[in-house]
DNA sequence: TCAATCATAAACCAAACGGTTGAATATCCA
DNA sequence: TGGATATTCAACCGTTTGGTTTATGATTGA
């Protein structure tokens, strides 16, 4: 089984990793949007912008609400916190630097097997 | 077209939408490891393995290099480093709060249309 | 009421993903 | 030389992705 944290981190960086979706969130900073103004700055027809809404919804990174024919769409960026967490722990785990670390602790304690 | 940054961004995020490959990337952060051996924790094909180190290895994540018959796999955390900026980048202008910034500089500058 | 607008659904397509099994290749070592 | 080990290749499978076009449903407003 798979840990439902760990699907959602998942789904968040599956959502960002697409160019369209990561330019919808950017042009969400600014304003909640209604599908159809969401979709007027790219190429692509209207259904296609509205999967691409439905992906980032299901990720948790926007949430939608149906105001008579408009939809609005709104960020949520908290859904991000996950993944955020998970690369940031990395990046310190990296900035550790093991080898270094475990020099280090075998010149402290003294280990034997130190060559 | 499509830039190549973007490109590259996009390969890092899909490569950390799985979760396998982010353990193998944990795993790699304490020591270069051949592929039997990272795949050895799973319960999944060693085939399965190399082909998410192949994916891995095309997002720039790691590097292989083989020495006889081992291939050994080594993490190269640089390439994360874009998709670290984006969303790093976005957090800040989603800590900026635009609604807060434009009522204030609508207020600074004495804008006529604030209502 | 009727046309226009907003958005999704449905059906389709090609390509990629995530996995399998079995064969092939390359290297090591006795 | 020949067997064991390390890894990938090839073919296959079902699902998902990212897009299309056309049809449909819901709501608005003249």
């Amino acid at each position: 089984m798979y840990g439902a944290m760990t699907e959602r981190i998942d789904q968040v960086f599956a959502a960002l990793s697409d160019g369209t979706r990561r330019q919808i969130l950017t042009m969400l900073l600014e304003d909640d949007m209604a599908v159809t103004d969401v979709a007027e700055p790219f190429e692509m027809s209207l259904a296609a912008i509205s999967k691409h809404l439905m992906l980032l919804s299901k990720a948790g990174l926007i949430s939608q609400e149906k105001r008579g024919r408009v939809k609005w769409c709104k960020l949520e960026p908290e859904a991000m916190r996950d993944a955020i967490v998970w690369i940031e722990s990395f990046g310190q785990l990296e900035a550790l630097n093991f080898d270094a670390f475990e020099a280090y602790l075998d010149r402290e304690l003294g280990q034997t097997d130190t060559n």
